[in-house]
DNA sequence: GAAGTGGTGGACAGCGTTGTCACCGAGGAG
DNA sequence: CTCCTCGGTGACAACGCTGTCCACCACTTC
């Protein structure tokens, strides 16, 4: 057993560090049956064709085809003896060959976002995954870590393998590299953010909606000095939410103050230290609001140890938040909704749907728990 | 603005019952600049191919494949040219039909896994795409939601595609049908358990150390009650977590009780439930081990009002475990480390590697919060 | 003037499929 | 016996691209 007893109480690590090389490695001679070839390996071999088939069988091509897909008219002995060749041989049919000499569709969309291994994005993954297996067609991801040259390349490498439409959380604000893709016939929905300078499909949550009921809802609790801590300002969303709080604080009539925002980007640290600053002095803020869920960690790690809170109320919920003490209140909105949403509009224009462009603004909601609900 | 504010502490909510009938649609006049189209949509357009370039330019098709593929032996202005002609047509080179003809790689391996929207498999996810980006791949995932005939379809599917390699979180026992695939040269690596009846490569992690660390380590706190609350022990990953279990009661000399032991499959009602018969009694459990990270967070909500609690240690590690409180102890692996192992497993049978199948085995670390260092 | 030489471009085949059309032999109608 | 149908089958081209090979046009060199 390579691991130990660890004796004391140890702060959170993600094990990120585990040693590979103290990994075990057993040999096959422990394991069971079934070798796919005595010795196993990925040697380079050509793969059975239909022409490989046909000439087993001693039928033509074109049999086997028929044969392969289903057709009618092919004699039942004809069949076995194709099927038997089939199954000698393991052959199986190439989709490329057969996408290509039928000019269908390849069955595939390709998804852009920022991260896969982000709890939200893959929420997002997923449901575009389903809706996508209801339809028929396999998902492409791939993650553009915020990068707009890396989402253009993404994206352009998604058509050059003819998928049949593009989803997109735009890293950047330039997307004219789509204008060739999207009069080529390739439907694009824009996931999360709009694109900055085409007119395509998006699916949106109502980020100012949200973070202006926040602001409110503090504000109704007595607060009249909210900080924002939001992500770095040339992200759609972190503008948005940016803007949000200023309309709440413009309607909690308590006024906008520079000093009380804190824009990212953010890690650990510059959060802590943020949250530091906003809370002395002669007049510290009382309540927070933070801009991603990112964030919210991040602040209440700093917050964790302390002997008073700020009110706190986060974009975006997250798992356990409800377990945390005080349980933790958030504008509440949906990964899958959101995934959900954009597949749609993508299938609906994969189905011939040619009205313009549609704008999508999906609710959010408030999700009171207790760490916003403390009076100033 | 949809939503209202709640008034109230609510408990947790995922927000999945969004009305999207509330969304707000805003149509493309509100939008800005460089529509596609006029008036865009999805109008299946033949896209240009590098005929259409050639005959534009005025060029023979080979010298198009020229320009596209950087080949020296163009004169510069033909190469203006045939450039203008792709700009103008929108021409992006047809990948499929370049591997067809090329008989090259299709550049893309396929990643099966349980469910892709559960942070530990996009964790896996994340690190598959990493490692993929460096060798020029794509990854096309898909969630076979642990029935074996879904994962199947999608495994063979993705070999229809004629992936490089495939990499699988096995949902059944019986793999022989990935036989002809490996035998034609199709890398797999399974992930996480292991294939039924297939020799081939394989990444786990120390499921039976981790869980026998976990009762020694309860049991070094004066515990001799432990129960064990597991997934449905058809599971590969669970079985082995029962064996832990018993092992270290064994090892602990508390002896094995049956009626200490709940397998799943679990939802929060049946872990709640398990978790209340088994703390009453004469003879109650004073800890816990749980078997994955969903059975630990349904405990947890299951104990959250609870006057008393058992000393708990869960397997699988999970984000905000250290702050909650007591903060929770768990056996930790990593998700992206067993993506990376899988993956450069595969890569190294891509390269070439024709050595007997591997089984890897990661370690895992316990790491102690507090929740399990409780005495009895 | 004949024969190289290097730079430029095209004709053609073929990757693994499928759609079109034509063929062949058996059987039924006239 | 001829004509026609019809089930079963195959030859062939083509999808979009690239590898091979060859043609052509200056030029230079003997």
């Amino acid at each position: 057993m390579p691991s130990r007893l660890c004796p004391g109480v140890v702060s959170f690590e993600t094990a990120r560090d585990i040693d590979i090389t103290r990994s075990r490695v057993c040999d096959s001679a422990t394991m069971t049956t079934l070798s796919p070839d005595g010795a196993a390996g990925a040697r380079k071999v050509r793969r059975a064709t239909m022409n490989d088939v046909a000439r087993l069988a001693g039928v033509s091509i074109k049999t086997v085809s028929r044969v392969v897909n289903d057709e009618a008219g092919v004699h039942p002995a004809t069949a076995e003896r194709v099927l038997a060749a089939i199954d000698q041989l393991g052959f199986r049919r190439n989709l490329s060959a057969r996408n290509l000499r039928r000019g269908s569709s390849t069955g595939t969309v390709g998804l852009v976002l920022e991260d896969v291994g982000n709890p939200f994005y893959s929420g997002v993954t997923r449901a575009v995954e389903e809706i996508s297996r209801l339809r028929g067609r396999q998902v492409i991801t791939g993650s553009s870590d915020e990068d707009p040259v890396r989402e253009r390349e993404l994206a352009l490498e998604f058509c050059s393998r003819r998928v049949d439409g593009l989803l997109i959380v735009p890293a950047g604000l330039q997307h004219g590299y789509l204008v060739p893709e999207m009069r080529a016939g390739t439907p694009v929905v824009f996931l999360d953010r709009p694109a900055g300078d085409v007119v395509a499909d998006t699916v949106l949550v109502d980020n100012v909606g949200g973070t202006t009921e926040a602001v409110l809802h503090l504000a109704s609790f007595g607060h009249r000095r909210i900080a924002f801590l939001g992500d770095a300002p040339d992200i759609f969303t972190a503008n948005e939410r940016l803007r949000g709080y200023r309309e709440g604080c413009a309607r909690a009539g308590i006024g906008f103050h520079e000093s009380l925002v804190v824009m990212g980007p953010h890690d650990e640290v510059s959060v802590r230290e943020a949250l530091h600053r906003l809370r002395r002095g002669a007049d510290p803020a009382t309540a927070v609001v933070t801009g991603n869920n990112r964030i919210t960690v991040h602040a209440l790690r700093a917050l964790a140890g302390a002997a008073s809170r700020p009110a706190l109320v986060g974009f975006d919920d997250f798992e356990l938040a409800d377990l945390l003490s005080p349980p933790v209140s958030v504008i509440a909105h949906d990964a899958s909704a959101l995934g959900k949403a954009a597949a749609d509009l993508l299938y609906a224009r994969l189905d011939g749907d040619g009205s313009p462009p549609r704008r999508v603004v999906l609710p959010v909601r408030l999700v009171a728990r207790g760490s916003g609900e403390v009076r100033a």
